[in-house]
RNA sequence: GGCCCUGUAGCCUAGUCUGGAUAAGGCGUCAGCCUUCUAAGCUGAAGAUCGAGGGUUCGAAUCCCUUCAGGGCCGCCA
């Protein structure tokens, strides 16, 4: 917590011994009004007197310091202004001297944990829903590393399954011999959505693609061959878009190299009775006393489901990371059921690590005109949507700047436009399904990536131009315009927004700040002229400037979005 | 049928966990601001019975109950 609102909860506190203040204590809905506001109505039963008049009373009796520098009553309201300069003189400096540690807490022991994300099946290539995904797994791992965690990003591949045969099969029969004439990850999906187009003719299909499955288990070498060949396309493709996005992973799991192995956890299970057998022979577990559907882990052929397989892979995990103190799985909402049933069985099983499981779950992303389905081609091709969003930076780049060169605009609008990208669907609480909307996505206008990083170019414009360079000694007192105050208050609030991001695993927060500061520093752009003849008001406020610099770096760096320093 | 999630201006969202003053932004619309630090910006206007009904409370978008609408899940698929 912030250090000022501490010294007003101590002088509060001070005034009435044994009342809890820290909950009541808000801020007034308008800077005019104070810093921090103190609602006396809880306080009317205790004192047994209308809520004003407690209100006066204490603004008479709390004594001002160096911190608190005003007390008003509005009605039934305390509200408490605190002392600008000293809050400038506390918080700017802090920035200046932490740099890109600012934010970040390390104040507890660092611990260790796993953020799997993305987890793609190889028979087509990532669409919108893997971006969201990534983009919330890759910002959370960050928002963990802020608060001192030892983060391993894991990606799981579903690289094996009825699902990949369907590619294979079709890319067998049809396309025999071709060679990828595009980004392979798209070629190989192409043969999915062939085969599912084709799977309507023949019912023989299906059944096929599924013996498919039978010869690749039995380690038939031409099936495993061209399961190689095919799966091999779909990674390449896969790293290419990864390498786009900026993200690499410690650990990578295959669904190949595990599955069999699902079927130990069904005999562990067996044996210490907590699965069972049912008529036809198949093995699950009886959660229903627990208020979730039964679930089956061994189908009555004796093979090993999806969830066989999670189990496994849970436990797997904290036998290769024997300290990791949490496991996240970032996985879609619509598999909530499917992991409330996935913890509760490793519970049963009496696992450790059980508790220290956590699904993060995030909403849907669907289209204007519905939910996407890649069996029917209806999907925004991940791939297609990060170039199109560079293109269009492009274009706004070159209206800016004639004289740019060739491999600067490129860095550039990859900057931009995939700035832009992740900010759109970071910006919303990742708990809610979201409708794509290709027309907001593709802004850089209003609440966007870009008008963040704009904010940080302008700052970095007005340090370049600055006729002084090094900032030592600053009036802090000059800082008292109120676009001025405003935002060092915003600034000094950042490593509370963080912290509270990183404990509910919402980086929308962070997104939300970011905005809300680059607003407040756009205002400030208009109304307080930095660069200008008296030499200490310049200094001042281009502390204040860089101070806005470092802050919006250091949120956007937590979103996983780039910070151009031109624009 | 059961369980879970979501309803806030024409549209997209914040606020809901932890109740507090006039419900906050953005898009779009309308009216302004570039001979001065980057107009990817700023200023102003119009626009909301916070899905509906009840309850708790000095006080409800926020907590509780009912109800309506939309979505998701309930497979020996993944």
């Amino acid at each position: 917590m912030d250090k000022f609102r501490q010294k007003v909860l101590d002088a509060l506190k001070k005034e009435m011994k044994g009342v809890k203040v820290e909950i009541s204590l808000g801020v007034p809905p308008n800077p005019e009004m104070g810093d921090y506001a103190f609602p006396c109505f809880v306080l009317s039963k205790e004192f047994k007197k209308s809520p004003n008049q407690i209100a006066e009373e204490l603004a008479k009796k709390i004594k001002l310091n160096k911190h608190l520098k005003k007390i008003e009553v509005q009605g039934p309201y305390l509200n408490f202004f605190v002392n600008k300069e000293e809050l400038a003189k506390e918080v700017l400096p802090a920035i200046e001297k932490e740099k890109g540690n600012y934010g970040k807490s390390r104040s507890r022991k660092q611990k260790q944990v796993m953020v799997e994300f993305c987890s793609p099946n190889t028979n087509k290539p990532l669409h919108l829903g893997h971006l969201r995904n990534i983009f919330l797994g890759e910002s959370v791992s960050r928002l963990l590393e802020s608060a001192n965690n030892k983060v391993i990003r894991a990606n799981f591949f579903n690289d094996r399954g009825v699902h990949i045969c369907k590619s294979m099969y079709a890319y067998q029969k049809w396309g025999k011999g071709r060679e990828p004439n595009k980004k392979p990850d798209h070629f190989v999906g192409d043969w999915y959505v062939l085969f599912a187009k084709k799977s309507g003719e023949s019912e023989k299909y299906e059944k096929e693609a599924k013996d498919l499955l039978k010869k690749w288990e039995e380690g038939d070498t031409e099936t495993i061959e061209l399961w190689k060949k095919m799966n091999k396309w779909a990674f390449d493709g896969f790293r290419e878009t990864y390498n786009a996005l900026g993200i690499k992973y410690d650990k990578e799991y295959f669904e190949s190299d595990i599955w069999m192995y699902g079927r130990n956890i069904v005999v562990e299970g067996l044996k210490k009775g907590i699965l069972k057998k049912n008529d036809e022979g198949a093995v699950y577990a009886q959660l229903e006393e627990h208020g979730l559907p039964n679930k089956i882990l061994l189908r009555s052929d004796g093979t090993t489901i999806y969830m066989t397989t999670d189990l496994y892979l849970a436990k797997l995990k904290f036998e290769d990371y024997p300290n990791l103190s949490k496991s996240v799985y970032v996985v879609a909402s619509e598999q909530d059921l499917h992991f409330k049933q996935l913890f509760k069985i490793a519970e049963l099983m009496k696992y450790q690590f059980a508790k220290k499981l956590f699904h993060l779950s995030y909403g849907m992303v669907n289209l204007p005109e519905g939910r996407m389905k890649s069996r029917e081609g209806n999907v925004v091709d991940a791939d297609d949507l990060v170039e199109e969003m560079a293109k269009l930076a492009k274009k706004e780049i070159e209206q800016r700047h004639k004289d740019i060169g060739k491999d600067e605009l490129k860095k550039r609008a990859e900057q931009i436009g995939l700035g832009a990208l992740k900010f759109y669907m970071l910006k919303i609480d990742h708990t809610r399904d979201m409708t794509y909307n290709p027309e907001e996505s593709i802004a850089f206008e209003g609440e966007t990536g870009p008008y963040v990083q704009y904010a940080h170019a302008r700052c970095c414009s007005m340090l370049k131009k600055s006729p002084l360079k090094e900032i030592r000694t600053v009036d802090f007192g000059l800082l008292k315009h109120p676009k001025e105050t405003a935002i060092i208050s915003l600034l000094g609030s950042f490593p509370d927004v963080v912290r509270d991001s990183a404990d509910h695993q919402k980086p929308s927060a962070v997104a939300r700040y970011l905005l809300d500061l680059a607003k407040s520093f756009s205002e400030f752009y208009e109304n307080c002229p930095v660069i200008q003849e008296d030499k200490n008001l310049l200094k001042a406020r281009l502390l204040v400037v860089d101070c806005v610099r470092q802050v919006i770096k250091n949120g956007l760096e937590l979103l996983g979005i780039e910070s151009p320093e031109v624009m």
